[in-house]
DNA sequence: TCGTTTTATGTTGTTTAGAGCATAAATAGC
DNA sequence: GCTATTTATGCTCTAAACAACATAAAACGA
């Protein structure tokens, strides 16, 4: 299921959340991603710098995808991801 | 219509496509955005560095939206943001 | 074509990401 | 509770983002 990241917090989010669910460590994911540790931390917790190609390298080891949409009305259901 | 960004080359088109889609120049939207017009130029041809915080300003400035999803096996019909 | 607008490139200075390492704080298991 | 694991914080250093300004290159319109 798809969620919405309207911020670098809900994006950490959603990165943790993925990350939990395979079962890894900040430091698995961060020896996965060619990323540190204390940089999992950070971008979990929302900061704003990370950089894109950081971004991408956790995505593809978490598996993910980055869509990108119109912000458009959205079905109330959305309202989940809210933190 | 959602467009699948794999990479930041693909974004920039994405961000490229939806600025002229909106009437506006770089520097329109360098100044909706709090950014420079030299900036978006690298953006939109795939810079990878790019931080996260002007990747929010633009979607905000073009009232873009932010999806995570996992990477599984699409319609075919997706291999039309390839290039 | 010429002149204008738009986009790409280059430079310098400041700020910050991220590496690398240490360690503190928090969490989990017993 | 205690101990081990995991996550968060703090440090220095190097590389790179971004602002700001200039200007070249490209695209557009009469």
């Amino acid at each position: 299921m798809p969620h919405i990241a309207r911020s670098p917090r809900q994006l950490g989010n959603i990165i943790q959340r993925t990350r939990k669910q395979r079962g890894l460590t900040q430091t698995d994911l961060a020896n996965l991603a060619g990323l540190r540790q204390e940089m999992i931390s950070k971008i979990e917790t929302g900061h704003e710098g990370t950089k894109l190609s950081s971004i991408y390298a956790l995505f593809a080891a978490l598996d993910l995808e980055l869509i990108i949409d119109i912000r458009s009305q959205r079905p109330a259901k959305d309202i989940e991801d809210i933190f």
